[in-house]
DNA sequence: TCAAAAGTGTTATCCTTACACCCATGT
DNA sequence: ACATGGGTGTAAGGATAACACTTTTGA
């Protein structure tokens, strides 16, 4: 009723005070392979769709639309950021986008839609050190971003520039720090490495190095949600979304690492994880490891109740 | 053009399709009586208004409405929270309201507006934990909430009810944490103790007890924005945002404390934040005090560029 | 027998917490 | 003198990181 007097007596700013409201989806899972994201072929891009009447509530707008275009159901959600898209700006329209970062767990998969997964290392190669420091950053990006460094006019930019790359990157033996994969992406896209920050392939280095390209700003969404997902495991038993119903502790700590794009040290993870009772034994045990049968574990949902933050913290292993 | 088009073709469509988007903030000080929210007066109510094409962004549209409505400019700002208002669903309207913290000093207050401020612990009698448990925690809230716990229907639920309350205010032993001023908020809600959930004051504990109502959810988001900000202040050097320029150890103790609702302990609280190099002397003092002539300090901000993730941990201190 | 993974134990180090104590100023 | 807040030092306890080592399976 407020509306329709709105429209008639106020027509032209009642509708400019309406927007379009997208709802975009990073959903995670983790195979064999690591760490992965949900995308739609073309793009590729997340799956996303406009917020609608008939939705009950954002959430459940975003599983819908994720379930319509991927066929997957979502599990966790938790929501990310909401922001006025930039690209859209115009004098008519204004799309606001409310992004969401997704657990699951690949094999729930239903039938309809092809769901298609991609490890999230294709579009941020340089984010994975579980081999080591990639020979990629070291070797392209670093003099990359040291030459975009010294193209600044003033000495003062100059120094501002290295010093964010060294800290962002850990060059100049500054300690690598996972977490900070939204402060890279954006550093990369500042100095017009990604394909993105140009929309010509051909000015950012090989297309291996800057890693795979996504549609809009949907790269930079990810980004979000990994540097999101990074930090939160260390407070937050949120791996577990991510496991089968029992896994053994190698298992844990592979997912762990994966996401975490590190490794760990194994006697502490275990006793980290154990001592903090976030999982019992299910008394049974797995031969397919390769080696001696592994106990298999199951997580203790009590956790969740008992403590208010209980966290998967991850010891660091330096090389 | 698109959207005129719109209206016409698909009339039904083109509106359902459209939201209004609402800004909201938390706008925090810290003054000598403690730490507080910019109201205005009717409700009363956080200080909002939508977001119009003249914004160029969702952060500069909040700007523009806290600064009409109060003449408070806004400093340090980050977004909260995006929901869609459950209080206003109805078939032709749609409302999401789009969350933010702002952290200001009382003293940038411009000549506009008559910004009045409350001391948050108005609202959230129970959260201030600087003297020790408050009184009505234990005396009005305890006993309230364990017989909402008892009037449950199942023995499984009565148990559960009873342990989410005591894990949110530290029943039974548990300690308090003062980052769950959301979850007791919200379990409040639930157990209709606070005005907001019945309509109905008398439902409530007294007035005192229960703390000042606001309009709508607004003090909902309140209690969002105090528990990020508790939070927060653990890990990222944030306070300084809410200090004058110069300022001495304690004042800066005291503002934490202020936030965090308890006390920390002295000599701790030095160590920790000289040894992080939070701050450095200024070379004068301060004889305002009452007793000895106090060092006044500067808030380093080279720490933001330095450090990727500085902090500012609160040293806890048993009674 | 060897490789591969499971699993246990120990130590050095750092950070946190708690507590005790001295210093400088105004009344 | 004493109250008030400013300021420093230290020792105990716990958590973390690093490393060494034994056990159990399959090939």
């Amino acid at each position: 009723m407020d509306q329709t007097k709105g429209l008639r007596k106020h027509r032209a700013n009642a509708t400019t005070n309406k927007v379009k409201a997208d709802l975009i989806a990073v959903v995670v899972a983790v195979n064999e392979i690591g760490p992965c994201v949900l995308t739609i072929a073309k793009g590729p891009a997340l799956p996303s769709g406009p917020f609608e009447l008939a939705h009950r509530s954002l959430q459940s707008g975003l599983r819908a639309w994720v379930e319509l275009q991927t066929g997957q159901p979502l599990g966790y959600i938790e929501q990310l950021y909401t922001f006025a898209d930039r690209d859209r700006i115009d004098a008519n329209e204004r799309v606001i986008s409310i992004s969401y970062l997704a657990l699951t767990r690949q094999e729930d998969a239903g039938a309809s839609g092809q769901p298609s997964w991609a490890s999230w290392y294709d579009y941020f190669p340089w984010e994975d050190h579980r081999s080591g420091t990639p020979r990629m950053m070291l070797e392209e990006l670093r003099p990359r971003l040291l030459e975009w460094a010294g193209n600044a006019d003033d000495g003062a930019t100059r120094f501002d520039r290295q010093r964010r790359a060294a800290v962002a990157f850990g060059f100049d033996d500054r300690p690598w720090n996972e977490d900070l994969t939204l402060q890279r992406y954006e550093l990369l896209y500042e100095a017009a490495l990604v394909e993105e920050a140009t929309g010509d392939p051909n000015a950012a280095p090989t297309a291996s190095a800057s890693g795979k390209a996504m549609v809009a700003d949907h790269r930079r969404i990810l980004a979000t949600g990994i540097a999101r997902l990074r930090s939160k495991i260390k407070y937050r038993p949120v791996v577990f979304e991510l496991m089968r119903p029992t896994f053994t502790l190698l298992q844990l700590q592979r997912a762990v690492e994966a996401l975490a794009g590190r490794l760990i040290n194994k006697p502490n993870f275990r006793r980290l994880v154990e001592q903090q009772e976030l999982v019992e034994e299910t008394g049974e045990t797995s031969l397919d490891t390769g080696g001696r049968p592994a106990k298999l574990y199951r997580f203790r949902h009590a956790v969740l109740d008992e403590r208010a933050a209980a966290g998967t913290k991850l010891p660091v292993m330096r090389p």
